[in-house]
DNA sequence: ATGGGTCCT
DNA sequence: AGGACCC
């Protein structure tokens, strides 16, 4: 099919080879297509390096509308359906048949398709949102936690189709999938024709003139587009039909050649559909564009410029000489949007990394005095530690922005902003868990750039604070001994790798992880890791929000997400009030959270690798395996399952001084870190299995497992497209309403812009959380929730027969009268430190449900969330022996534990160890 | 506008 | 550090 194309092979990499147009003339055979093929590194340097070949490629085009590619790729757009509506659909789905508004101060933002009925658009003020539809239900989305949850996790869903994926804000995603429909073609596993919409021109001379040359329309360009467009629109739907099994979210799919085609054609049926467009329309379909403000590139300050030399539609813009255009603009900028407007657009999709910044940011009326500023200083940070402990990574600069309004002209100024490094020795705080001191000392760099912002003597009125750690690194692999290091000032200023460079990834790049992501062993289609991280407690401020979250991270370092995302789903009191302002938001759920301390995430993703691995090469040999999760363990049995003995002999391995409490919410590896620290000191260090594997090569060679990520089916009902072919989905996610009481916001004395949910105040009382991908099998018929006088918990009931595998567990919570029965299984495919035990014995424990809680709500909870209510009630009477009682049956559980092995985590220099140990003995002291 | 992000100059 | 762009 593609006799008419050359081919060009990177002989470095997959070998995948890419036909070019035979009349798109490339001069340059050196022009790497995109890169698509060669070794991706996905760091800012790679990303940078794309760019830039792309800009001299686009130069070499010049004046001349020559694509350098012609239509030799397949490039997909997805663009997820009113993303943040979805979102709180997946977390509340009783708001999936009503009119629903995401709020952020007095806006709607974007609001589902309901709504959409009743003329609510985006970014409508409430106000008008509320007078076209009364009964609009507001969920807060201020928080972008969730939506930052779910955007990664479909990105990577993605990526199980192919590596190129381009993410563009929270809802969208560009694909090259080049190779996949060439493999398709190649093998023939294809239709003929073309799923969903295919792009046509209504007019009545090409209808004509279609019916005269009947299907030598399909032979009018014989690159061979036409058959990888129709795979493309294939694979496309493929690719939004699992999107909707698997994560219960639909989308639109554009399918073109380029990027602006797709993107700009995925938008011609909305929502839920896709369209494909072939290149004999692009010429109509671009002047269906209308104006230019509307090409993606050409934004509001472009298009006033040209809106002064005349150019507004597209074909001014298609005709206006370029020698003039290029006089006016950036001679580049000129010759590329000119491209654009033509429908040229030869930018490569780069695939994503890991977020090159984090920020927090907040808008307000008002934000006059110092006094609200550190304490919006303050709310930031804790917010944004707790991300980077997620993360990982290590900051190394710190940037404030402000928004100033100046009074005299009544405009809202342009963003300001100033910023600094961060002294190493501060930042090693994070990796010590010292996070109250580094939050102080934080804040204090953020009050000094403050005020060379701002003359504090003077009056100030700020509309904007934002605050962004940049120049993320990552920590050094072993990150106990690391807490003890100081980074070199220097550190990250590494320029200048090519592309292909193998030092890329090494040192000072900040995302290597994914750099290994496409080596040549990468199969194009990857299987979905699964491996989910337990939150843990941390020590922030009492003043500090919890905006907790629940990612976790794949073995290639990426976000994973697990379905319900550990929090309560909720919607409020709905009705209208009369005053619209004042008018109570939705909530999204705060959950009572424990706060959460994460050190060593690289090591800890280092050992994941190790029990992932571990799983896979046992997974068939062995059957399923039951653990209890650490928080419902008791001391003696999580120490024996870390060191591998039993727990009479483990029981004195417990440092005496440390908080039971506390150290029951100690995420895994701290809890073995403390442990193994003890051990050693009493010299009595115990040799477990050599696992020499650890770092990125290890984690990057993930790519064979036999699951796929487990979440909810739902039915289909896709309006177009392959609806009719999918089969029946069992389980349907019910996640109903809370109310909860909340607790005004510490913030200070700033007026905000509009109604704001509040977040609820910080407490350090729930235990760590469990992997909360968790379903509940089976559940109670308790039927319909009630809303109770008290504070109602969420109520969700979540079906799935789906078989999870890795370390998921699988909860089943059943209420008995005023017990509940807790079966917690899990579906490890077998790892050797994780006993065989007889689940039916070792995995059923009976707890107490207070006489306080309302059974019937308790019964309703999400299983993560029950569990953790469990353990925590388990723990009240925490030190006393009775306390035991409430604890899993400990001898079952540690004869599970027992007879297994965790993997070796290496010996760590003293020194490292010590300083946590201090750490929590002192906090114990408090 | 919102609360983020990206890259380029 | 700011400005452009994206959502």
């Amino acid at each position: 099919m593609d006799e008419h194309g050359m081919e060009f092979e990177d002989n470095e990499d997959e070998s995948w080879s890419l036909p070019f147009n035979g009349d798109s003339s490339p001069s340059n055979t050196s022009i790497d297509i995109g890169c698509q093929g060669s070794a991706c590194m996905t760091d800012t340097q790679d990303r940078r390096n794309r760019k830039q070949q792309h800009r001299l490629s686009s130069n070499s085009a010049d004046s001349c509308m020559i694509s350098t590619l012609g239509h030799t790729r397949t490039i997909i757009h997805i663009d997820i359906d009113c993303f943040y509506a979805q979102v709180e659909m997946m977390r509340n789905p009783k708001l999936r048949d009503k009119p629903l508004g995401v709020q952020q101060k007095y806006l709607v933002v974007t609001c589902n398709y309901v709504a959409r009925e009743y003329g609510v658009t985006k970014l409508m003020g409430v106000k008008e949102a509320l007078d076209r539809c009364p009964n609009l239900v507001l969920v807060s989305g201020e928080d972008l936690t969730h939506y930052r949850q779910v955007s990664y996790k479909i990105s990577e869903f993605l990526q199980q189709y192919t590596p190129h994926v381009e993410r563009l804000g929270m809802d969208e995603n560009f694909l090259d999938v080049s190779h996949l429909a060439k493999q398709r073609l190649e093998s023939g596993d294809t239709r003929s024709d073309v799923i969903g919409h295919e792009y046509k021109f209504e007019n009545e001379d090409s209808i004509v003139r279609e019916d005269k040359c009947g299907k030598d329309r399909l032979a009018t360009c014989t690159c061979g587009c036409h058959e990888r467009l129709t795979v493309g629109s294939q694979i496309a739907a493929d690719i939004r039909d699992a999107l909707h099994q698997e994560i219960n979210i639909t989308c639109c799919a554009g399918i073109s050649y380029n990027k602006l085609l797709s993107k700009l054609v995925a938008g011609k049926h909305k929502p839920n559909q896709q369209t494909t467009l072939f290149p004999e329309q692009t010429a109509q379909f671009m002047a269906t564009v209308g104006q230019v403000r509307r090409i993606p590139g050409i934004g509001s300050t472009t298009s006033k410029k040209l809106a002064a030399l005349g150019i507004v539609l597209l074909q001014d813009l298609q005709q206006f000489d370029i020698s003039d255009l290029k006089q006016e603009l950036e001679p580049k900028q000129a010759v590329v949007i000119q491209q654009l407007s033509f429908g040229v657009d030869d930018s490569p999709v780069v695939t994503f990394g890991r977020p090159q910044t984090i920020s927090d940011e907040d808008s307000f009326k008002k934000c006059s005095t110092v006094k609200d500023v550190r304490s919006k200083v303050k709310e930031f940070l804790c917010s944004l530690i707790k991300r980077l402990l997620d993360d990982g990574r290590t900051p190394q600069t710190l940037r404030l922005t402000i928004r100033k309004l100046t009074t005299a002209d009544k405009k809202w100024t342009s963003r300001e902003s100033r910023q600094c490094p961060i002294p190493g020795h501060i930042m090693s705080c994070l990796s010590s868990g010292k996070l109250e001191r580094l939050t102080d000392q934080l804040e204090e760099i953020a009050m000094t750039l403050f005020t060379k912002l701002v003359d504090t003597k003077e009056p100030f009125h700020l509309t904007l604070m934002n605050i962004a750690f940049c120049s993320l690194v990552e920590k050094s692999k072993n990150a106990i001994s690391s807490f003890f290091t100081v980074r070199s000032p220097r550190h990250g200023v590494d320029h200048g790798h090519p592309p292909g460079d193998s030092h890329v990834g090494q040192k000072s790049v900040p995302t290597p992880d994914r750099g290994k992501q496409q080596n040549s062993l990468q199969k194009w289609v990857i299987k979905s890791p699964e491996k989910l991280i337990n939150n843990s407690p941390e020590d922030f401020p009492d003043n500090c929000e919890a905006r907790s979250t629940n990612v976790s991270r794949s073995p290639q370092g990426c976000l994973v997400v697990p379905g319900h995302s550990g929090m309560s789903p909720g919607i409020g009191d709905a009705r209208k009030n009369d005053n619209g302002e004042s008018r109570k938001i939705v909530e999204s759920v705060k959950k009572d959270s424990s706060e959460l301390k994460t050190l060593s995430c690289q090591k800890r993703k280092a050992e994941e690798a190790i029990e992932d691995k571990h799983s896979r090469n046992k997974k068939t040999s062995l059957g399923r395996n039951i653990r209890w999760s650490s928080s419902a363990r008791s001391p003696e049995e999580i120490a024996c399952s870390y060191t591998g003995r039993k727990c009479s002999e483990a029981r004195l391995s417990i440092p005496k001084d440390v908080d039971m409490e506390i150290f029951l919410q100690l995420p895994r590896d701290i809890q073995r870190e403390i442990l193994q620290e003890e051990e050693s000191r009493k010299g009595q260090m115990y040799s477990t299995q050599t696992e020499k594997s650890s770092g990125y090569e290890e984690l990057n060679s993930v790519n064979d497992t036999d699951n796929n990520c487990s979440t909810s089916h739902v039915r289909s009902d896709y309006p177009e497209g392959r609806g009719g072919q999918r089969k029946d989905s069992r389980t349907i996610l019910h996640t109903a309403s809370v109310k909860e009481s909340s607790s005004p916001s510490d913030c200070g004395g700033i007026e905000p812009t509009g109604d704001r949910s509040e977040d609820f105040p910080f407490k350090q009382s729930m235990s760590t959380r469990l992997p909360s991908d968790n379903k509940l099998h089976t559940h109670t018929g308790s039927g319909q929730p009630s809303m109770s006088e008290r504070p109602t918990k969420t109520v969700s009931v979540v079906n799935t027969t789906k078989k999870q595998s890795g370390d998921i567990l699988n909860l089943k919570l059943n209420s008995v009268d005023d017990n509940v029965t807790g079966v917690c299984e899990e579906t490890r495919g077998g790892d050797s430190h994780i006993d065989d035990c007889d689940s039916n014995h070792s995995a059923n424990q009976t707890y107490q449900i207070p006489p306080h809680v309302d059974k019937e709500v308790f019964s309703n909870l999400p299983s993560d969330i029950q569990m953790e209510y469990l353990c925590q009630w388990s723990r009240v009477p925490k030190m006393s022996p009775e306390s035991q009682g409430a604890l899993p049956d400990k001898k079952q559980i540690s004869t599970a534990v027992s007879q297994g092995r965790l993997p070796n985590t290496k010996h760590k220099p003293n020194a490292g160890k010590t300083s946590i140990l201090q750490f929590f003995q002192s906090k114990n002291k408090k």
